[in-house]
DNA sequence: AAGCCCCGCAACCGCACGTAG
DNA sequence: GCTACGTGCGGTTGCGGGGCT
């Protein structure tokens, strides 16, 4: 132990750099090139830690740096290799030529990551929000039921159906287009399908919606490419990558989606969460224990960001994201979520 | 116009970890 | 094994700009 700090305290400047002091390091860097950042300094005539030489060269005066703002290709690739790889910002910099892991880690928390909160996606884990939407009036109305399907409105149906499958991947080839369902004891209905919209709204494409949602199917599913499949109507799925949700048998089985390609775009002004940032309900009949849990991971208040203003740059990126010709998965939640309107 | 507030971003801090001598 | 050093990361700070009142 005993580590010496990089740096003297004392005399040694902090703060902004001044353009005297950039051109000090940028020649210093030309002519000797970058190597020994403690002695580096002081061999420059800079009254600054080696660190903050080392900082101030990789973060701003690398002549390869890309400047201005990120391009969707660049955010697109951001948010698939952090669904990947998480916080390894050097990682994901390592990716994008001309950026760096600082601006990747504060353009991710200064804009994505505010978006997707604001999509009703959690940030940590690529998922949607279960968590945002109180579902315990929906699912009580449900398992007290003795034949409980049969006697709900078709309207509800398809929103629990639609909340269920939230988590749905996207462009499996290796699965086929047949009519999808979930399935209870006694009654088998169909997932309702989630569509691909162009920027014009138009549906290009849905076939490639999963099939065989059969739960006795899906709890042998294997992952296929990119996307990882996962499902299993036991209580208790673990996963260290996902958050996980339970059902009882009599539910539809849960199951969840590790996508890589593509992201989710739900329509999250449809709604007003709730702000709590778990939420666990529990049916009527104890046995049918229903207990949805995505992992905390919004230090701040998600108010401030759902509630929040946003800023101009952030709705000039919303249009842009939409006007661009990218296809993206929407799901459609109903703007009725009010159980008792249905039953 | 002035003051306040919010936000984005550059920069810093502290710590952990890998590596070479 | 110890130490120095470089590097990476999460968290945080503080400045400056812009918007609002």
């Amino acid at each position: 132990m005993g580590r010496t700090p990089c740096c003297e305290k004392n005399g040694l400047k902090k703060g902004p750099w001044t353009p005297e002091e950039d051109q000090k390091l940028v020649d210093y860097i030309h002519k000797h090139g970058y190597g020994n950042w403690r002695t580096l300094p002081k061999n420059a005539g800079l009254q600054r830690c080696g660190k903050s030489c080392r900082l101030r060269w990789t973060n701003y005066l690398r002549p390869d740096i890309k400047r201005g703002r990120f391009s969707f290709e660049e955010e697109e690739t951001i948010i698939h290799l952090h669904s990947i790889l998480g916080n390894k910002w050097s990682a994901i910099a390592s990716r994008l030529p001309g950026r760096t892991d600082n601006e990747i880690k504060n353009y991710w928390n200064t804009h994505i990551r505010k978006r997707l909160l604001r999509m009703g996606i959690d940030p940590v884990t690529h998922n949607p929000r279960l968590d945002l939407l109180d579902l315990s009036s929906l699912y009580g109305s449900i398992s007290h039921m003795q034949h409980p399907l049969h006697h709900l409105n078709p309207e509800l149906l398809k929103l629990a159906a639609s909340l269920f499958s939230q988590n749905s991947l996207v462009n499996n080839d290796n699965l086929s287009s047949q009519q999808n369902h979930f399935i209870t004891d006694d009654v088998s209905l169909p997932y309702p399908q989630p569509q691909f919209l162009e920027s014009n709204n138009n549906v290009v494409d849905s076939s490639s919606y999963p099939s065989n949602l059969h739960h006795d199917e899906l709890m042998s599913s294997s992952s296929s490419g990119d996307y990882y499949l996962q499902a299993n109507n036991n209580v208790g799925i673990a996963s260290t990558s996902s958050p996980y949700y339970y059902v009882s048998d009599q539910l539809p089985p849960s199951y969840y989606y590790h996508y890589h390609n593509n992201y989710y775009s739900p329509d999250a002004n449809l709604v007003d969460p709730p702000m709590s940032e778990t939420s666990t309900f529990h049916s009527n009949n104890s046995s049918n224990l229903v207990s949805v849990s995505t992992p905390s991971s919004s230090p701040k208040p998600l108010n401030s960001y759902v509630n929040g203003n946003n800023s101009s740059t952030e709705d000039e990126r919303e249009s842009y994201v939409s006007s661009n010709n990218n296809t993206v998965l929407r799901f459609e939640i109903p703007h009725m979520l009010d159980v008792n309107a249905f039953v």
